[in-house]
DNA sequence: CTGAAAGCGCTAACAG
DNA sequence: CTGTTAGCGCTTTCAG
């Protein structure tokens, strides 16, 4: 356990040449000799020295590292954004710091500071809470990417900043979820979020716009769906089953798949009494019973892009422009009516929006 | 972009006192000036200096860092055990870097070597898929952890290293599974795995051995499952709807799920037609429709003890002995016969197993 | 209580 | 092609 690390001088004194030496044939500087290359591999093997990142990045002033905030890696949706993230860091030799801001601005703040000391040369906030150009200025000079910004200020995606900002979008989304199930004949629609966030804000938005656009007048119902992740609220599951919505949109998947558990507790079966629709497409959207129609989020490639955005940033000096990603409406059995019997196969809507699939 | 960052002697020249000063207030020592440290203080919030952790931790030769190695960012089981893992870390101010290993030993390799250019203080690899030893060697002096080692070598458990390893007690946890079947009536029971790694040797093994001292020469008919996590392997789920065992016990949740996915498209049903058994209990098994029998790991916790495990290795000098974590069962509807009417209620089998829990 | 100075391990001029 | 040397930003003796 008290063994020292060897250093770069342990090695030069190993093969009889100095630690310019040894830097150089490390990194591969085309002026060293062959032989001499050789003989340093062959000290650094034998030694077994790896390099000390920290010393190396104090005098090139660059770490190779990015930063990642998630708001929790419990959830799926954000392990896909991180998998897609380092997948993509890694493959241009950065290593990558997590940390989990829980959507509480204080942790994010402290793991922003915690960013700026380890002195990333870029950070990626996934869901951040905090005002932009609050995070801009503390992360000063390093480039920020914020994806899915979800300070409430954002309310609308209006104002996300003019660079560096990834987002997928939600309204046409939404408006593709409204559009199919009014096409397949559903008439009550209701929405269930309450997060409060940017992203249920935005979404319950669009939902009410996109129904008045087709029924003026109409106003939208809203459940406060008040439990933590992966839990029932009871409250809500009890009201939906009471008032019997022709449809019910929830505002992620997580939710929906709550939903449905709950309904079924009450005994009221989708999509025949209710249909429900979920957001981002987790993995278990398609593996549930019935199968969760949803909108598709390019989550792992918005990850990829996050890094990449920054890895640009880093080598051109400027932050490349904001880009708003397609979603995808897959159309599944929760809102499809699906036969009488048990395990039965669904039944297509009779016109599926555009941009929309259907599955399987 | 092109700002400098502030350091420690623009502090220092700020309010005219030595750097030697400033790194004193900045770190507490007592015995400094309560009217300099003030001066320090609102120097450092004015300039918005930010330590640089590099340069700090070459000279305390500590980075206050700690590597975590997970197989993918996108397995649910893996996100939760990151969380886990960075909110220890960071409650004692250890910042935490993330890598994939994607089960492929030369990617574990490089991330090993990552890690340790990084000079972590500490290192924690779930599901390696390398020798033991060998991480030992690579990481030397830094303390390592495993968590529920993969090395094909490490079936049946047997060989862990009697420090640093963490480990769920799957074979108690398949005897519980076994037991629960034999009690609820299920006599031809069937195992799906095939991933080849140590915990799937381990849990094959467990299932035939119980089988066997109920049942003495029966053999465990084995499903070898091919498709990647979350598709179905279409061949397995024919196979399974042709023979029709009694109950299938599957290597994990994920696969258990997509399993149950697939019987539905063939018309068979569970648990009436085929109970089936997950591994894990992530968060959509008691969502799945039928909801899902499963073992449930204690894996958030098993992400923070092996931070603290880490942390403590790190502060005492000596890693703690390797433990291994007791499992629930919980009996959910999968393995319970439901009434007719469909979104009926569950069932309770006859004597549940010791250790296990019904759910609902 | 504070300052000067010596590194931590590495890279990058600058000489040779 | 290789060696010498001056730092990168910080902590920590050692003197005052």
């Amino acid at each position: 356990m008290r063994t020292q690390h060897i250093t770069i001088a342990d090695v030069a004194r190993a093969c009889g040449v100095s630690v310019a030496t040894v830097s150089r044939a490390l990194l591969d500087y085309p002026q060293v000799n062959a032989r001499t290359r050789e003989r340093v591999v062959r000290a650094v093997r034998a030694l077994g020295y790896v390099p000390n990142r920290a010393a190396r990045s104090l005098v090139v002033r660059a770490t190779q590292t990015l930063g990642l905030l998630i708001p929790d890696a419990t959830d799926p949706i954000h392990g896909q954004l991180v998998a897609g993230f380092e997948q993509e860091a890694a493959a241009y030799g950065y290593i990558v710091i997590l940390a989990n801001g829980l959507d509480d601005p204080a942790r994010e703040r402290r793991a922003i500071e915690s960013f700026v000391m380890s002195r990333a040369d870029g950070i990626a906030l996934l869901g951040s809470v905090l005002p932009q150009r609050e995070v801009r200025r503390r992360v000063r000079p390093s480039p920020v990417v914020f994806v899915d910004g979800e300070h409430p200020g954002l309310a609308g995606y209006q104002s996300d900043l003019p660079t560096g900002c990834i987002r997928a979008d939600d309204i046409a989304g939404m408006q593709a979820v409204v559009q199919h199930l009014l096409e397949t004949g559903f008439r009550s629609i209701a929405y269930a979020g309450g997060t409060g966030n940017a992203s249920d804000l935005t979404r319950r938005e669009a939902v009410a716009k996109t129904l008045q656009r087709s029924r003026p007048g109409a106003t939208l119902r809203t459940y406060v769906w008040r439990a933590a992740d992966w839990d029932p609220d009871t409250a809500v599951v009890a009201a939906i089953a009471r008032d019997r919505p022709d449809a019910v949109i929830c505002y992620d998947d997580k939710m929906a798949l709550s939903l449905i558990d709950g309904l079924r507790t009450h005994g009221v079966r989708v999509p025949r009494d209710v249909a429900v629709v979920g957001f981002d497409d987790i993995p278990f959207a398609r593996l549930a019973n019935p199968r969760l129609t949803t909108i598709a989020q390019p989550v792992v490639d918005m990850g990829r892009q996050a890094a990449a955005m920054l890895l640009r940033a880093i080598q051109k000096g400027t932050m490349p422009r904001s880009v708003r990603l397609p979603v995808r409406l897959i159309v599944r059995e929760s809102t499809v009516h699906t036969s009488a019997r048990p395990g039965g196969r669904s039944v297509a809507p009779s016109r599926p929006g555009r941009a929309s699939v259907r599955d399987r």
